[in-house]
Formats: structure tokens, C-alpha cells, sequence
DNA sequence: GATGTAAGGGCACACGGTTC
DNA sequence: GAACCGTGTGCCCTTACATC
């Protein structure tokens, strides 16, 4: 095999000691590769499809002898083609890789897209981790582009996919606190409105839920920022989060809400007002605190014959569920 | 998917306060 | 004092949800 011409591996080392960057060296790799195609007159379906066949094979001898003889093609070789100004000149700068890059894409009649794709397939088969990276770094990427960021705005038809994605990503962190929170768990009489430590609930919706934090911090910030906000609502996202909840689970994410029904009704509002913010999402609905308190009043007697204990008000991390009450966390 | 449970909705009735 | 209105409560049925 010492014969054999140059392996695979060897060739695309060399390549790659030839041109610095890496992506560059994939795009010589692949425009080698294809090459060959564009001299047969293929569609473009058929040109991929072997494109990606011979990609996938990087270590079959068969593709560097072919790699070898497309760049001897007439076609080819008629005229000093982008691969060979990529592939013989040793110092190039960025811009005139681009250039090259750019003549390749034109002389074979290729779009961005259809070099992306192929990068991409590089990866598939037995690579799927590559080429899942490879993805991650072509998304961030473009999203840091602003004129790609802009499409993002005017393409109506990503709108749907991309809310499709974030309320996914949305309702897995709010499962999250349902779970491992007790304020956004199911509801514990044990428990007070009055006790809550807002800030403490608000660091814990950030910490289960930081995409929905990000994303009510983000659309309620103030249209004109003059200095440092002088409200800032620090139980609003503790609100709407419980709005969700109660809306995904109403009987195991209704911590929240029906305290801060029994609360609303300790202070005196009237039914009609209960019922408008039931009808809101905000509370449960007036008959089930009334309920609700009428199953309070006689354990509670209970709790004050087997000594006071506090309401609980921590919202903090699951483990802390199985502790018994424990004042310093109100 | 079946089942048990809790919540909600609709309705009726009683009660108390206000208005005419 | 009658009529009206708002509130509270109970009953029954349906629906939604959690659990197995």
C-alpha cells in the first residue's frame, strides 16, 4: 500500500497545512470533492447525493484517486480553477479566500445554502455529534450577522417554528418549578401569603426558569430607559409565572394562586372582584378558596394543638421540600 | 387508556343592605 | 315596606387533571 497515492488523511492534512483556517480547509475539501460533478452535467439533487456520498467514505482510496483525477479534468484544468488559486497559494488573506470561495460557488453554480448543506453532511452517518456541532456553530454564527438577524424579523414563516421551540423550552422550566419549587408546586396549607419572600421567589423563578425570567424581564423593560428604573415590579414575574403554571396544571401548580385568593379574601374583596381575577388566571376561582379556607379552619386547630408551625414560605430548590417547616425561611 | 378526584359552571335560594 | 342588588352557600353535573 506504500505505493497507493496519497491517503485520504494525508491529503487533507496537506490541505490543511496549505490554508490555516479550518472551515476553509472543509470548503477545499468539499469543493475538491465536487469538483469532479460539475464537469458531468448532473442535477443539482444528484450532485449532492453523490457529494455526500463520496464525504462520507473519507477514508476509501477510491475517493482520493477520483479527487485527484477531477482535478485533471479539461474541465478543470482548462483554466486555472478557484480550488487550485485556494490550494496553491500559501498566504492568503481572509478576503481573498472569500474571493476564491466565492469564484468556486459561482463556477459551479452552487448557492451558500448548498455549501452549508454539504459542510454539514460531512457529518452525518456516524458523525451525527459533529455534525450537531457543526449546526450549533453555523446557527450562531449567522445569528450574530445582522442582516441574517434581520431575516430573522421579516421571514413570517420562522415565526411559528421558532414560538413552536420557545414554548416548548418554556413549558419544560415551568414543569421545572412546578417540581422542584413549592410556591409554583401544588398548594400547601402549611403556607401563608403574608410570609413570601418576594425576592426570594423571584430568585427562584431566574434560577428553574431563566429563558421565561429573560423573556418577561425583556418585553416589560421600560420603552424609554432614563437612568436606573425607579419601579421594578419585582413580583411581576412571580405572577405571571403562577398564571402559566395554573394554566398547565391547576391542580399541581396552584400554590401561588389560591394563596393569594385566601389572602384576597382576608383582606375583604368581595366576591365580584375574586371572580374578575379568576376569570384573569390570577386566582383560583371564588368557590374553591371558599373551599378551601372552610378545609383550613379545622386542621388549623389541629396545628395549634400540636404547637404553631410557621407557614412556609421558601420557594427554594426540591431538596428542600422533604425538611421540616423552618422559620428562616420565611 | 381507565379511573378517581378536584375544580368549574350553572342554577336556585337565603340573607342583608340600599333605594325609592 | 317593596323592589332591587350584591353576596354567600349548596347542590348537581360536567370537565380537566393526576395517577396508576
Amino acid at each position: 500500500m506504500s505505493s497507493a497515492p496519497a491517503s485520504p488523511s494525508k491529503k487533507r492534512r496537506r490541505v490543511k497545512s496549505d490554508v490555516e483556517e479550518p472551515s476553509t480547509t472543509t470548503v477545499v475539501t468539499t469543493a475538491t470533492a465536487t469538483a469532479q460533478i460539475s464537469t458531468h452535467h448532473h442535477s443539482s439533487r444528484e450532485k449532492r447525493r453523490r457529494v455526500k456520498s463520496n464525504l462520507e467514505e473519507p477514508s476509501s482510496t477510491t475517493t482520493a484517486v477520483t479527487t485527484a483525477t477531477a482535478l485533471e479534468t479539461p474541465a478543470a484544468a482548462s483554466t486555472e480553477t478557484p480550488t487550485a488559486q485556494i490550494s496553491t497559494h500559501h498566504h492568503t488573506s481572509r478576503e481573498e479566500k472569500l474571493q476564491a470561495i466565492s469564484k468556486l460557488l459561482r463556477h459551479w453554480r452552487w448557492t451558500f445554502g448548498d455549501l452549508c448543506l454539504a459542510w454539514l453532511q460531512r457529518g452525518s452517518g456516524k458523525r451525527q455529534a459533529l455534525k450537531k456541532k457543526k449546526s450549533r456553530d453555523l446557527i450562531l454564527a449567522l445569528l450574530k450577522d445582522e442582516v441574517f438577524f434581520k431575516m430573522f424579523e421579516e421571514v413570517e414563516e420562522l415565526h411559528g417554528t421558532l414560538i413552536d421551540l420557545v414554548i416548548r423550552l418554556l413549558r419544560a422550566e415551568l414543569d421545572d418549578l412546578q417540581r422542584k419549587t413549592v410556591l409554583f408546586g401544588s398548594f400547601n396549607k402549611e403556607m401563608n401569603f403574608t410570609d413570601l419572600d418576594i425576592e426570594k421567589s423571584r430568585d427562584s423563578v431566574q434560577q428553574h426558569a431563566p429563558l421565561l425570567f429573560q423573556l418577561v424581564e425583556g418585553l416589560s423593560q421600560q420603552s424609554r430607559l432614563r437612568g436606573n428604573p425607579r419601579n421594578r415590579h419585582t413580583g411581576r414575574i412571580i405572577l405571571i409565572a403562577s398564571i402559566f403554571s395554573l394554566g398547565r396544571a391547576r391542580n399541581t401548580a396552584n400554590c401561588f394562586a389560591r394563596l393569594l385568593g385566601i389572602h384576597l379574601q382576608d383582606l375583604g374583596v368581595k366576591r365580584s372582584v375574586l371572580s374578575l381575577l379568576h376569570g384573569f388566571g390570577i386566582i383560583d376561582g371564588y368557590k374553591t378558596i371558599n373551599r378551601q379556607r372552610a378545609g383550613l379552619a379545622e386542621p388549623s386547630n389541629e396545628d395549634s394543638d400540636n404547637g404553631s408551625i410557621s407557614a412556609r414560605a421558601d420557594v427554594g430548590d426540591g431538596g428542600d421540600e422533604d425538611k421540616e417547616p423552618d422559620q428562616d425561611d420565611v
